[in-house]
DNA sequence: CGGCCGATTATCT
DNA sequence: GATAATCGGCCGG
């Protein structure tokens, strides 16, 4: 499957965020190729959503979102989290899609080895961190361009989820976000069940 | 399975 | 000095 050009993430992040599910996210380790379908996203745009990192104005932390789309951009929470989002629309304007959870499909042992003790347990990939620490992200990764067919880190378009697939409930964690951003519904899956019966 | 809570530190005010 | 786009362990049902 093709690598996703630049066009496909200079459009809002709510289109990215939707037409990400069913894609494949490819990380390369050591030469081992690690991939897992994208079946659950969040869409964080502009600096007037308050629920986005932009909201407050550029920072060290999040220039990489007021930056071109297409890269990844890496962040660090709770003392002990990454989580991998991608930048989408157009360079100035602040913008981009937090990937949730995905459904591994190639280099599960690999997976595995990067988060020992936690391995094949249930729930072992459904969550920004998990999935960082699964296929082997951090800091050094943010700013990486992912339309860089020799990079380590890209997404290959996949199955076309059908829009009546696709779940919408509010984002995760915005417990101190005022409304309606906190429940403004920008958090998109393909429902776990639904997805090993149709998708798997 | 669901709710509660402590861990742990870069980044921002 | 306070906060955080989370996780995992522990507890009760």
């Amino acid at each position: 499957m093709p690598i996703l050009p630049r066009e496909f993430y200079s459009r809002s992040a709510l289109e990215v965020a939707k037409d990400l599910l069913g894609c494949n996210l490819v990380r390369i380790q050591t030469g081992i190729r690690m991939a897992g379908i994208i079946c659950e996203v969040e869409a964080y745009q502009g600096e007037e959503d308050l629920g986005c990192h932009a909201h407050v104005g550029r920072t060290r932390r999040n220039e990489v979102m007021f930056g071109p789309p297409g890269h990844a951009y890496v962040y660090f929470t709770y003392g002990m989290h990454w989580m991998l989002n991608i930048v989408t629309e157009r360079e100035g304007f602040a913008a981009a899609v937090l990937i949730r959870s995905i459904h591994p499909s190639e280099g599960i042992k690999l997976m595995a080895e990067n988060r020992p003790f936690h391995a094949f347990k249930k729930d072992w990939l459904n969550g920004p961190a998990k999935i960082c620490q699964a296929i082997g992200l951090d800091g050094s990764f943010n700013g990486l361009d992912l339309c860089d067919p020799n990079g380590q880190v890209f997404i290959e378009s996949g199955k076309k989820i059908i829009l009546q697939d696709i779940v919408a409930t509010p984002r995760i964690g915005l417990n101190t976000v005022p409304e309606p951003w906190r429940s403004i519904p920008w958090r998109f899956e393909i429902p776990g069940n639904h997805f090993q019966e149709n998708y798997g």
